[in-house]
DNA sequence: AACATAGTCAACCGCTGCTCA
DNA sequence: GTGAGCAGCGGTTGACTATGT
């Protein structure tokens, strides 16, 4: 299935690219841009594989890299980052403008996991810290104990809503905003008249009552108020109702609120103005996630 | 000086998911 | 619905460099 595209059979440059590939690749891209990769070494005249050529570019010779030192405001960052995603080495690149996901995952596994195993065999020797290194330890043995959230793409995929869920969207308190957009269709569409998407409004009412399948797209602010959550802080993973209810547009900083919301095994995910409200923990939403919408 | 070991990071490999015919 | 082609991802490798003995 479109597989090995470079073959080792054939006569490719293959390691370290020298200073004439180099140029020729970055003027190539500069002429004609980025992507057909499988194409670009023959219409550049590289003797590498097209896969070959996009590694490089994409981790070397982009010109809006940032290379050297990574700096403790970012390897914080990373952390946090790696807290939440997981190996998404592509994903934590994304919040860190001018790195790659290479060179993120090298300094995880050169620096950050060691650096991280070091202070954890510190802790552990202390009675105090033992407890909470056991955590620590549990979290990495049972992925379903982890508060790493599963995404998969850089965008959310489809979604499955079962009647359920469909009840608690028409609730007031699932506000879709301008920052998330929903499109829901049915998977009964054999039943229905055309078109098949169902339609949700502002205050989440529906047309449709049944099983549905949709598609979340999330902007910018949305994933940004997910990543800037301070997870070490348990104050905004509890539940702010009064708070909420009283003053849910006063959001200062990344904790979000949370709002009184139904839930969906005890969790409820509500969205307003590039906030992210209503988990009961992390643990309750990769539940959601996991279980009643199929983000993966 | 010579060798061994550890650390770093660019590059490769195999796979997955998306698109399109 | 199916399969080919492709881009992209994450794990791994191996060349190179730094440091220790």
């Amino acid at each position: 299935m479109g597989r090995n595209p470079c073959n080792p059979k054939d006569s490719l440059n293959r390691g370290a690219w020298t200073a004439i590939e180099d140029q020729i690749l970055t003027d190539y891209i500069k002429n004609h841009g980025q992507g057909k990769w499988r194409l670009l070494p023959k219409r550049a005249g590289l003797n590498r594989c097209g896969k070959s050529c996009r590694l490089r570019w994409l981790n070397y010779l982009r010109p809006d890299i940032k290379r050297g030192n990574i700096t403790p405001d970012e390897e914080d960052l990373i952390i946090k980052l790696h807290n939440l995603l997981g190996n998404r080495w592509s994903l934590i690149a994304g919040r860190l403008p001018g790195r790659t996901d290479n060179e993120i995952k090298n300094y995880w596994n050169s620096h950050v996991a060691k650096k991280l195993q070091k202070e954890k065999l510190k802790s552990a020797t202390t009675s105090s810290s033992k407890i909470l290194a056991a955590q620590d330890s549990d979290n990495k043995v049972s992925p379903s104990n982890s508060r790493v959230i599963r995404t998969k793409a850089t965008r959310c995929t489809k979604v499955i809503l079962s009647k359920q869920v469909q009840k608690l969207m028409a609730a007031p308190s699932l506000m879709m905003t301008h920052d998330m957009s929903v499109d829901v269709r049915c998977d009964h569409e054999e039943k229905m008249e055309a078109p098949s998407f169902v339609n949700v409004d502002l205050e989440g009412n529906t047309d449709k009552p049944l099983d549905c399948k949709a598609d979340f797209e999330m902007n910018d602010g949305f994933f940004s108020a997910l990543l800037n959550m301070d997870l070490s802080e348990p104050s905004c993973l509890k539940n702010k109702v009064e708070e909420d209810s009283n003053a849910s547009t006063s959001d200062k900083g990344g904790c979000p609120h949370l709002s009184p919301a139904p839930t969906l095994d005890g969790t409820f995910l509500n969205v307003s103005h590039g906030s992210l409200h209503g988990f009961e923990d992390f643990h309750s939403m990769s539940g959601l996630m996991e279980n009643e919408f199929h983000w993966l």
